[in-house]
DNA sequence: GTGAACTAACTTTTT
DNA sequence: GTTAGTTCAC
């Protein structure tokens, strides 16, 4: 059944792989991990992989699974693989993202874990609802134990592969005194009389499937011949037991992935497991692609460099022929707003080059790539004021949405009746003046009955538990969708849901709404109507939209992008700005503080993500002054920026009289930002960092230009020199004013507290107010 | 039952 | 400094 070697090396799916892509496409037998660097063209030699097997006719496209992380990444190989096989990518029903592919074959065996076929998915939010009834029905004090608290508990030993009678008394003793594991109990039987899944279930259901019924073992066993699965480093315990019991048969099993990528492991992944991948399956061929297509050699010196630091790697030297390039800059800046101005002009200056057309860049091909969500901010503001066309990606996902949510709620409730939260979720939105005193009445009614809270409701309108008022409002809202039930039989799904979203309502909440988001809102209703005509029916909708709907913005102009490392993992850019290189923030300290050196591993490679995004160009910024949960704090630079191989980074630093000054103003303590406040609310951590507990302090560029001297701690008080202190009304642009360093000049620019000033001697600096008179 | 004021909490988030 | 979530007054 398979074509002569020969010919494989004239496979057009072949075509431009280098020898060990090719190693990992033809060693179709066996398990095999390729340990595939950033770069290394790591989808072309999978899904080179698949059409491989396809080509060959070693198995049908029903007989491969391939499994992704996201649905994005799904979708790409799809398309690829389509374009070297052409149609039969169609008929391959099991690539997809580890949760859809979990929630098919659900769908088939839902009745052996008391489930019907058509449960619903629960969003987080629904979980979470969920969770803080039972903790209030357990009688705790959600104050002490907070729902969010167990959800991400319950959701931990998910990913671990435990159910809830595999709870150990200790793991239980981690909720509520011990009651963790009853609840987590509870919460499934919930769950089942609910008819619903959360996103864990999806795999775990399926785990406890695959192991207890052999007859169904046996047949995925048998039909996947081959079992593909990418970015294999992030796959948790989960994940990861469902493929060992899949793939023991054949064990044709072909992990790809990067152990020095893994950044997931507050989601539950394992980097284990691919550090453990030749003892699982013995005999396994391990490839590495190391030759990255994407970066100059002196990004990838400086990311190697960095990375080099981490222990337990399995190692890989990344190479490169292409030219040197530019070495990583690396820039010291006063504070957040400049780190935004400095990027937003080096940005409009390769934009200006872009459009002369003499090599600069599309604002398409640049990225600011933060730690934490919340730094988009300050680029936000600053490319607001300049006019600098933007995108920020992350935030809510599009079912992520209020609006989503609501509307697919109604849907949701129309189309199993035993839904409560789905109910709950709408029965007062828009407001009918139904609110906890009915609902409450409601519950109480079904939960002594035993049924679902939509027939409660109905039977309660026979009673005279309910005020009038609240009589008519939810006698309406029953009738309303015994009417929308009735309706669905003869109407198509995407008519239905107009009607609903009309009839209820909640169209007109919207349109009556009139803040700014309302109008977006509103579209997006529109998006989702339209959205589902390409489903068969409403229940391959719902799911399609739980589990895969993403809100990719429709690319209109050149934007730049600013994103979260994470978000970026995969993705690349020619130009790459990553901010916030501080102690603190990147790593930050969270990781520092609670997750001991694994955590603080788990930083550097997000650094390593980080800096071989960029093909052509990176720059690392870090700010002498933060500000952080509206506290000022002074900063020091990055230990990752420390690590950082000298021969292949520039420094260069905006601050007053450059690097040697500022180490001068450091240690003469004149530095107005040595003594400010930095507040009370700061744990410990604060200080720990900002007293550099390292081996080495400040370190790199720093430590090469600046004092080692750590910033010191000052408790807070109601200093003179503060930020606090009250904006000087005397200055104005172009006023000559005089400086103790710098003599005279006049002002260029005012930016609060901070001014640019031309001085007569000694150029352009930067400098704070209150160290400058009229003059 | 609904709006307005107060108060804790605050990474990353593939599904 | 923000925002979500809770409490309090109509």
């Amino acid at each position: 059944m398979t074509l002569p070697v020969e010919t494989d090396a004239n496979a057009p799916y072949l075509q431009g792989l280098n020898p060990p892509q090719r190693e990992a496409v033809l060693t179709a037998e066996g398990p095999v991990l390729v340990l595939a660097g950033a770069g290394t063209g790591k989808t072309a030699a999978l899904t080179a992989r698949l059409a491989h097997l396809l080509w060959t006719r070693r198995a049908y496209p029903s007989e491969i699974l391939a499994v992704t992380f996201t649905n994005k990444a799904a979708r790409e190989m799809k398309e690829r693989v389509g374009r070297l096989v052409g149609a039969a990518v169609e008929g391959m029903p099991w690539l997809g993202t580890f949760h859809a592919i979990g929630a098919k074959m659900l769908r088939r065996h839902a009745e052996l874990v008391g489930l019907q076929s058509n449960f619903t998915i629960l969003d987080t939010d629904d979980q979470l609802r969920l969770i803080k009834q039972l903790i209030l029905a357990a009688d705790l004090d959600e104050k002490r134990w907070p729902a969010r608290q167990l959800a991400g508990l319950i959701d931990e030993w998910k990913n671990k592969g435990l159910t809830p009678a595999e709870i150990g008394a200790g793991e239980s003793e981690r909720y509520a005194n011990g009651r963790g594991a009853a609840l987590y109990h509870l919460y499934q039987e919930r769950l089942k009389a609910l008819n619903a899944c959360d996103f864990g279930d999806l795999l775990l259901h399926m785990l406890v499937i695959l192991k207890t019924h052999r007859d169904v073992l046996e047949r995925y066993q048998q039909r996947f011949r081959y079992i593909l699965v990418d970015e294999y480093q992030d796959t948790n315990a989960v994940q990861y037991l469902w493929l060992r019991l899949l793939a023991q048969e054949r064990k044709n099993i072909c992990c790809v992935g990067d152990d020095d990528q893994s950044i997931y492991s507050w989601r539950g992944a394992l980097v284990e497991n691919i550090l453990k991948f030749e003892k699982d399956f013995p005999g396994a061929r391990v490839i590495k692609l190391e030759q990255n297509y994407r970066s100059t050699p002196h990004i990838l010196a400086a990311a190697s460099g960095v990375i080099a630091n981490n222990s337990g790697r399995l190692g890989k030297t990344l190479w490169t022929d292409k030219d040197q390039g530019e070495k990583v800059k690396v820039l010291g800046v006063w504070d957040g707003p400049e780190e935004a101005r400095r990027v937003g002009e080096e940005i409009e200056g390769q934009q200006r080059a872009w459009s002369r057309e003499d090599g600069g860049k599309s604002l398409d091909d640049m990225a600011i790539l933060v730690r934490a969500q919340h730094q988009t901010r300050e680029f936000e503001d600053r490319f607001i004021a300049i006019g600098l066309p933007y995108r920020i990606i992350g935030g809510f996902r599009f079912y992520e949405r209020q609006e989503i949510r609501d509307a697919l709620a109604y849907l949701r409730v129309v189309a199993q009746p035993a839904d409560d939260l789905a109910f709950e979720r709408i029965v007062n939105v828009p407001k009918r003046g139904l609110g906890d005193k009915a609902l409450a009445k409601v519950h109480q009614y079904a939960r002594a009955e035993g049924i679902p809270l939509v027939t409660a409701a109905a039977r309660i309108l026979d009673t005279d538990e309910l005020t009038p008022q609240a009589r008519r409002a939810l006698g309406n809202l029953v009738g309303d969708m015994a009417r929308w039930r009735s309706m669905g039989n003869d109407l198509q799904h995407p008519d239905l849901a107009r009607i609903i979203l009309d009839e209820s309502g909640y169209t007109a909440m919207w349109q009556a709404d009139r803040t700014a988001e309302a109008a977006g809102r509103l579209e997006n209703l529109n998006e989702l109507v339209r959205a589902m005509e390409e489903y068969e029916t409403l229940g391959a909708f719902l799911e399609h939209v739980s589990l895969v709907m993403d809100n990719e913005g429709q690319r209109d102009e050149p934007k730049v992008t600013i994103m979260t490392i994470h978000a970026a993992k995969g993705l690349e850019f020619d130009t790459v700005f990553l901010a916030g290189w501080e102690e603190g923030i990147f790593p930050s300290q969270r990781a520092l503080d609670e997750g001991g050196l694994a955590s603080l591993e788990e930083e550097r490679r997000l650094a390593y993500v980080a800096i071989t995004r960029a093909r052509r160009q990176a720059t690392i910024l870090h700010a002498a002054n933060r500000r952080i949960y509206g506290q000022w704090n002074a900063s020091i630079p990055s230990r990752f920026v420390a690590e950082l191989p000298e021969a292949h980074i520039e420094s260069e630093s905006t601050m007053t009289g450059g690097a040697s000054l500022w180490q001068a103003n450091w240690s003469e303590r004149s530095d107005p930002f040595a003594d400010v406040s930095r507040g009370t609310g700061r744990g410990p951590g604060w200080q720990r960092a900002a007293g550099v507990d390292m081996k080495n302090p400040g370190g790199g560029f720093t430590s090469r230009t600046f004092s080692r001297e750590p910033a010191r701690v000052v408790e807070s008080r109601a200093s003179a020199v503060s930020f606090g202190a009250k904006p000087r009304d005397d200055l104005s642009l172009g006023m000559r004013v005089f400086h103790q360093k710098f003599g005279y000049g006049t002002i260029a620019e005012i930016e609060g507290n901070k001014l640019e000033i031309d001085f007569e001697q000694a150029g352009r600096k930067r400098v704070m107010d209150s160290f400058v008179t009229a003059g």
